[in-house]
DNA sequence: CGTGTCACATGATGGACATCATGTTTGGCC
DNA sequence: GGCCAAACATGATGTCCATCATGTGACACG
């Protein structure tokens, strides 16, 4: 490498980072090659140095991202308290208006079925994630621990997707306090 | 009208007909006009006769589904049979392959949130919706009938999406399933 | 039976986009 | 200190798109 080599990997970063944040702000078709290029400093010619289409960084972005998302989960501790603290971010006012930085399945879920490149990075980490929420916390219905956390965590994506979706604040606030309530 | 009335409303209709169902499948901005139009059976050309824009067609084909769709409710029982038998066809395989003919909420919720024109619609049907939900079924939770119906709803809506996104049918089936036994 | 008008088809326009081609700068290496 | 490849900028290419402009043919009405 004849540029400084940590330059050039810290650009790389640069563009994962501001990839997936204007990804989930709007979306993967929201969103250009330039708009990115530029956001992460550079001109849009250099992109494909970096990566080898647009797909290929949609995948790579949102797998890195989940990633890290996942990867902090032993950040709160496993228990009641733990569990309760994560619905109560998960469906905090502040997450549901702050889309550029928030949960990616949320925000991409939907987009994810037709990019077929970016499907199986995302079955692996969700696979991933519902593996480690049901052993990570508690679970008490007489049910399986599995299928709670299952049930636990599509609630939490559906009710922050509906209330982003909708126009009216309190209506938004009521669907994640009822949703969270019911989470804890 | 110079043309036969009839024909022209028919066009109308179709056109409304095969947007919702394109949008359904590839999102609003996976399809173009011109799609829409051929679909339709015209050329692209008198789209703007029918309607002001595309954003326009947006709002109007998707309150219509919402109309449609939340109109039929009271097909079905108002029971824990009929309620059960709701969760039923909604989680269903059948629903989770059928995007194109089936939920308009589950399959563009995430897409309404950047269209500021759909979302005042959008939001009058949702809220609707729950509250026909919440009245017309059983709800026996020791919390509000309004919150158990907000909860049950954005569970099956997380569930259906996310079992779309996933590149694993067995996988699929685990989120439909585990999902719907948790809302009977 | 002609005529005006409306819904249609065809084609144009201008912008946005992904991708690529071609120079240009940079800095590690001999 | 000069050389060369890697990483950059600029600009081109071709495609696709939403929207609009213009022509054309069908039908209701006189």
């Amino acid at each position: 490498m004849r540029y400084p080599a940590t330059d050039t990997a810290q650009k790389h970063e640069r563009i994962l980072d501001e990839s997936i944040r204007l990804f989930r702000e709007r979306g993967f078709h929201g969103v250009s090659v330039g708009e990115i290029m530029k956001a992460s400093g550079l001109t849009h010619g250099p992109f494909y140095n970096h990566f080898a289409s647009k797909e290929a960084l949609m995948a790579e972005s949102l797998n890195r991202e989940l990633q890290r998302t996942f990867g902090d989960f032993d950040k709160v501790p496993g228990s009641d308290i733990g569990k309760a603290a994560f619905v109560d971010y998960y469906l905090s006012e502040e997450h549901m208006r702050d889309c550029a930085g928030g949960c990616a399945v949320a925000a991409l879920a939907s987009e994810i079925r037709k990019e077929p490149e970016v499907q199986g990075a995302f079955t692996a980490q969700i696979k991933s994630v519902i593996q480690k929420l049901s052993s990570y916390f508690p679970w008490k219905s007489r049910r399986s621990a599995r299928g709670d956390a299952i049930h636990w965590y599509v609630s939490m994506i559906g009710a922050l997707i509906l209330s982003r979706a909708v126009n009216d604040d309190e209506f938004a606030r009521e669907i994640l306090a009822e949703t969270s309530k019911r989470l804890h």
